[in-house]
Order: structure tokens, then sequence, then C-alpha cells
DNA sequence: CAGTTTGCCTAAAAGAATTAGGCAAATACA
DNA sequence: TGTATTTGCCTAATTCTTTTAGGCAAACTG
């Protein structure tokens, strides 16, 4: 009976590769233990349940993805940050799309807020400090941004972008010099 | 044995309401079963698979979606369609978590082609006529609205936007006001 | 009212989550 | 180094969900 060395940090990190393989929906306690040829038992030392995987692997997603946002930021301001910021997301998204659907997993209010998800928070206001807001403009800025960035990303990955014969990539390029001119000039459109 | 009645039509329907109670990702062919006191396997002459059954969902959420939407758009158009139809997709997130969840399943090509998804986009399309474009800005402008809308709408429904003082409404309204700023303003930005 | 269709059933297998209790390997400690 | 303790992974068992196969009776068809 040899010891394979399961730790809860080894379980969420090969959950969430599994996750980016066969998608964050069909990530599975038993699937999780095949994958390290285990009994499913074992897990639930190192586990609470299979939910309790779920948002570790959301943790470790909404980390990961902090730390790229944070990565991108440094050095930059403006428009220059804001599209650094958006790209992030997106890359991550198509890098990991198991990842990212498990960022978007519903969180209960705790855990939430002893997420990384306040890091990506404050960036947004912090990228919001280059354009001239006041509150309350600034939140609800902060809340059009969240809201696109996610939208598109997700109906990016869904296909739904794929239809037609105009490419993504532009429509991404001209959604940010729509939110920039937007931002830069204020409330007074 | 008093048969029941069952259909795929009223499967489909009580499916949708057993989302909006307890979460689309919560459905269940047991549990559908349940709700009408019959055994399960009974369910397998009128539903394909569990998938089957959530596709089914997807598509009665879209329908009703491009309904109310259609409904809203009549007679309207500028800023006013805008808001009208903007207002349908939050309203009934709101109203139907459930169906509205069911509503973002990721559909196969050939079933997406064949749903109510089409009015919707064209529908958008149909707003945007109001606006000066044309393509590709049109395409790009599709896109960013339907991204704010969705991302938006799955954002506050994620409770996202509760943490601050911030009304949500306002946020909502002050999104409306300068995506409708932006479309006038054309690309000209 | 006989014949066919069909709706809901029982039965059964297989995958997944979860708990309880056991044995052996790793670690601590004398 | 040998013993004691911890702990990692196991077997076993329960429950729930999905899905298929085959049966009987109710509801239509004529």
């Amino acid at each position: 009976m040899v010891r394979v060395g399961l730790t809860t940090e080894r379980l969420t990190q090969a959950g969430a590769d599994l996750a980016d393989e066969v998608g964050f929906e069909h990530v599975t306690v038993s699937a999780l233990a095949r994958r390290f040829d285990v009994k499913v038992a074992s897990l639930y030392s190192h586990l609470k349940s299979s939910q309790d995987l779920k948002t570790k692997i959301a943790l470790l997603a909404l980390e990961e993805l902090a730390d790229r946002a944070a990565d991108a930021l440094a050095g930059r301001s403006g428009k220059d940050a804001l599209t650094a910021f958006a790209n992030v997301y997106r890359d991550y998204a198509r890098e990991h799309p198991g990842r990212y659907a498990a960022a978007r997993l519903k969180l209960d209010p705790e855990t939430a807020a002893a997420s990384a998800g306040v890091r990506h928070a404050q960036m947004t206001r912090a990228i919001l400090r280059g354009y001239d807001l006041t509150e309350p403009d600034q939140t609800h800025a902060v809340r059009m941004l969240g809201s696109v960035f996610h939208g598109y990303v997700s109906l990016e990955l869904a296909g739904g972008f794929s239809h037609t014969a105009v490419d993504s990539q532009d429509s991404w390029a001209w959604i940010l010099d729509s939110l920039d001119a937007l931002l830069r000039n204020g409330t007074t459109l």
C-alpha cells in the first residue's frame, strides 16, 4: 500500500487541470480519485465534500487570475492599463476555460469576502483612478467594466461569436476603445 | 395505475419551474419524477436523457425571453427600445433565475441555430438600426450589448453588486445611459 | 367490443457522493 | 534502534441519480 502523497493543494491543482480538460461541470471527486489512482473515500480526508472541491478550485482560479492581473497592471495606467487588465481575463479564460468557469462559481458571502475576488475589485478601481470619475460614477464604472469583461469572455467561450465573419479580436479591440472613450468623457456624454 | 398525463411539454415546464426554485444545476430527472409522483423510468418515454431535459429547459427559456423582448420592442426605437430590451433581460433573470441560467447553457451549433437565440440577435440588430452604425461596427455593437446585458445580469444574480452602498438600479441606469451615448456618437468618440 | 398503441410500471445495473471503521506506513520519541 | 502514535489510504456499506429492458393495463382505433 504505497502512499501517493495526497494533499488538499495537490487535489485542488489536479481538480483545476481536470476542469480545463473536461469542463468544470464535469469535475467529480470520483474522476479526481481515478486520476491519482486511489479510492474515492481517500479524498475525503482532504476534502469535506464535492462542493468543497469546487469551491477550492474556484478560489485557486481567482488567485491565479488576480496574480496575473496584478502583474499586467504593474507600471501601466490609463488605456494601457485597461487593455492589459481586460486581456488578462480574456486570455486566462481561453487558456483555462475550466478554471475560468470555476471562478464564476457563486461563493457564500464570507468565502467571497476572504477570496481574491476583493483584489479584482480593487484593481478595477485602480484602473479607474486613471480616469476622472467620482463616486458614485466610479462604482457604476466598476460594475460596467466587470460586466463587459465577464460577459464578453463568457459569450465568446460559449461560441457565441463564431457564427459571423467579423473577427472576435476586432470586436474586442473596438469594445475596449469604446470603453476607454466612454470613461475619458466622464458623465458628460 | 392512474395515468398522470406526462408530456414533454409539461415536463419541460415543470423542469423550468424546478430550476427557478432550486437552481438550474440542481435540476434532475429524479426530482422531476418526484414532483409528478411517478417513477423515474417513466420520464424516459418523454425525455432522451438528463441532458435532453436541460436542453429543453434552455430552449423554453430562450423562447420566453425572445417573446418578452419582442413585446417590449413593439413600437419603440432608439434609447427607448434599448432600455426596454435591456430591462427584459434583467427582469426575466430576477423573476426566473433558474430559467435564465438555463438560457446560458451551451448548445450544440445545430440546436442553437434552430433556437430562439437567433431572434435575440435579430432584435439586437433591430435596436441598433436606430443608431447610425455600419458594418462591422454594428456587429461589434451587437456583441458589446450582449456582453453588457449578460454580464451585468449574471454578476448581479451572483450577488456581486450587493456589497456596496450604491444601488444596483442606479448603476444599471447609468450603464444604459452610457451605452446609448456611446452608440449615438458612433465610432468617432 | 376486439386490437393496437402507448403510458407508467418493476427490475436491475452502473456511476457518484458520503460515512464508518480498519490496517499499515510514516513520524515522533524514548 | 525499537516502540508508540499519528495519519493516509483502504474496504465496506448506504444513498441517490441515470439509464435500459421488458411487462401490464389504460386509452384510443376501428
